[in-house]
RNA sequence: CGCGGGGUGGAGCAGUUAGGUAGCUCGUCGGGCUCAUAACCCGAAGGUCGUAGGUUCAAAUCCUAUCUCCGCAA
């Protein structure tokens, strides 16, 4: 079975693993993935963390545009089955009727739950306590797809975005090469989607970067940690973009001032209120400025009780 | 040529406008106090002020060039 011919489809690093467990154990002919974008302030031109990995293993690469239109190509390598892990464009229906195994997806959630493009963020920012792998085949829709197969995940209370990628991208990677046998021979189950359980994890906007000091501490927690390490929380102080890496819960202060206002300055941190108590926030960056702990940011203030009172946002 | 803010002992900052002995809050090390401590007191080490030139009696500070880090926008 070693013989069969795979295209992969993917762009981040989560799904490099993936794609190194299919190199290891199979014959990839192709990979697929965004193209080249400029990045960072000099705008020069970066490749996909995906491409990368294909490159070193002298693999052909696909980078279109629109796979919508630019798929005659890659149907041309002839695949037997084609695999896809965050590639970030929806495949048109000529691609997913063409290889003889399917297409395959491996999804970062335990499906209907979250399909889209953010899956990860989400379920943080939301506070579940578990999560997982989808392996599915995918159809038209949007994540919508049939099930194969699915492997759970507990999410710890201070794991981050990145923490749980990592996790999630290694699962997907040994879950895939645990199930991929039977889907090549035949034997895999397919089980559709419940509509009736279907949420959606979109990707997340530039107003889900901004803390809402108006949730409850938990909240606020969750939605710092579920942005760490990318693209990060941010609230303003004096006008400036203050970027909040992590922060912890603090006590169920009875106080009357508004929300977001500073409440207390602690040796590890800077105490803010929200609606059912104070958030202590730990780990910030103020604009122009690398990631600091709020301690190294207090300690280069010389009028640190100057702080208190001040609203962030 | 997209806009903008930085690089000063291990960390975060001040000092640069009006050139003239390197400062603050921490950390580290040593000592003291204490039943004890992340608390408090005393003391010490640690910096060619990103780099290279230039102006000057004298440059962290002024001029030129350069490297590099970061925020925004794409």
């Amino acid at each position: 079975m070693n013989d069969i011919k795979i295209i992969f489809m993917g762009t981040p690093d989560f799904s490099v693993p993936v794609l190194e467990m299919l190199i290891d154990n199979y014959n990839v002919i192709g990979v697929v993935t965004q193209p080249d974008k400029p990045v960072g302030r000099e705008g020069k031109l970066k490749m996909s963390p995906v491409k990368e990995v294909a490159l070193k293993n002298n693999i052909k690469v696909f980078q279109p545009i629109k796979i919508r239109k630019e798929y005659e190509d890659i149907l041309n390598t002839n695949p037997d089955i084609i695999i896809t892990c965050a590639y970030g464009q929806i495949i048109p229906k000529e691609i997913l009727d063409y290889p003889r195994l399917g297409c395959i997806n491996v999804h970062a959630s335990l499906l209907p739950k979250y399909r889209g493009g953010a899956p990860i963020h989400h379920a943080i920012i939301n506070g579940d306590d578990k999560t997982g792998i989808t392996i599915m085949h995918m159809d038209v829709g949007m994540d919508s797809g049939d099930i194969i197969s699915q492997s759970s995940l507990d999410i710890k209370d201070d794991d981050t975005a990145e923490s749980l990628f990592n996790r999630l991208s290694k699962l997907g990677s040994d879950f895939l090469k645990e199930v991929l046998p039977s889907i090549i021979n035949g034997t895999a189950t397919r089980t559709k989607q419940d509509e009736k359980e279907v949420t959606y994890a979109y990707n997340i906007s530039p107003e889900d970067e901004i803390i809402d000091f108006n949730k409850t501490r938990k909240e606020v927690y969750n939605q710092i940690r579920g942005l760490n390490s990318f693209p990060v929380a941010y609230t303003y102080l004096d006008n400036k973009r203050l970027k909040v890496w992590f922060a912890k819960i603090g006590e169920d202060i009875n106080s009357k001032v508004d929300n977001g206002v500073i409440t207390n300055i602690y040796k590890d941190g800077i105490g803010v209120k929200v609606c059912d108590g104070e958030i202590i926030l730990t780990s910030i960056q103020p604009e122009g400025k690398k990631r600091m702990d709020a301690s190294s940011y207090l300690n280069g203030i010389s009028d640190k009780k100057g702080l208190i009172g001040k609203k962030l946002g």
